[in-house]
DNA sequence: GGATATTGGTTGAATTTGCATCTGTTGTAA
DNA sequence: TTACAACAGATGCAAATTCAACCAATATCC
């Protein structure tokens, strides 16, 4: 039949993404991150921060595809633990700049080794070939998403 | 230099698995779930359920990767909508058996050519043979990933 | 300029989550 | 059979997350 209403999981790409960031996610957490007081959240705002410099909270909400609201609480917590300073901008004084400290930086440097060892053992007996268009196929999907999505909002249907 | 104390984002494997993951779990949530009054997690139970058939508990924590607390209370309101009957395991009366009802199914059976329209608005533009590569590369990843677990768990190292 | 809309950020309140713990059940081994 | 360990599930509770409402600052339009 044409249009099965049975849908195979194992074949559904929603899913098998699912899975595959829920275990990555609960492995690094729990062995790597538990061990320095960080929680994942945490771990991917200090990541976004280390790979693409300082951001405003509203940006950095859309790099880590974390909600704006969360993400104030995460950052008032993560100034807290000294690893982020959050100073107002000086083009706007309602937008904020949200930036590593040093001691922020020294807690990447030590955990990208470790993120690294774990993307090494995610894609064990991946062949290299394979694993780029894994990646770009990846990459393809999230814009896909994206601009779904932004057509979507514009009120020019 | 061999090793980077740089991670480059955009090419690092957990942050494009969690971005696709979550923007495809936003837009299938907002727009197919809410209007049935079903959330990521409700749809995610349902979908194994249908796909895999009736689990205990624990089994579909691990499916649907969701907590097994977490699930227990998610049940219980599963029930409360009627789409899901939660009864004491033939063999065992410690186990719990979760099946979908008649009212469940009905659900799924709408709720699954949407879910099949936003898997291919997502794949747009990814050839045949790349998202074969892209799925079992997904699948091999959760496999390592497992195993590495288990064997981590296991008390003879 | 002045009214209005939009944006970035924060906060209150309600919901959800996850860990630890508890209860009851099954398996196992002396 | 009787201990005792392991397991499935439920629950208390604290922490985290979300949505909506909110404030202040900037843009836009007349």
């Amino acid at each position: 039949m044409k249009h099965s209403t049975k849908l195979d999981l194992d074949n559904y790409l929603p899913y098998l993404v699912n899975r595959v960031g829920t275990i990555i996610a609960e492995q690094f957490g729990e062995e790597a991150l538990a061990p320095y007081g960080l929680s994942i959240a945490m771990w991917r705002v200090m990541a976004v921060l280390a790979s693409n410099g300082g951001q405003r909270q509203i940006d950095l909400a859309g790099l880590t595809s974390i909600d704006a609201s969360t993400l104030s609480r995460l950052v008032t917590r993560l100034v807290g633990l000294g690893v982020v300073s959050r100073t107002r901008s000086a083009s706007s004084t309602r937008e904020v700049a949200v930036k590593l400290t040093a001691k922020g930086k020294a807690q990447v440097a030590r955990l990208i080794p470790m993120a690294r060892d774990y993307e090494a053992a995610a894609i064990a007996g991946v062949r290299a070939e394979e694993l780029a268009v894994l990646k770009s196929g990846l990459r393809r999907i999230y814009a896909n998403m994206k601009s779904r999505r932004t057509s979507r909002d514009c009120r020019f249907s």
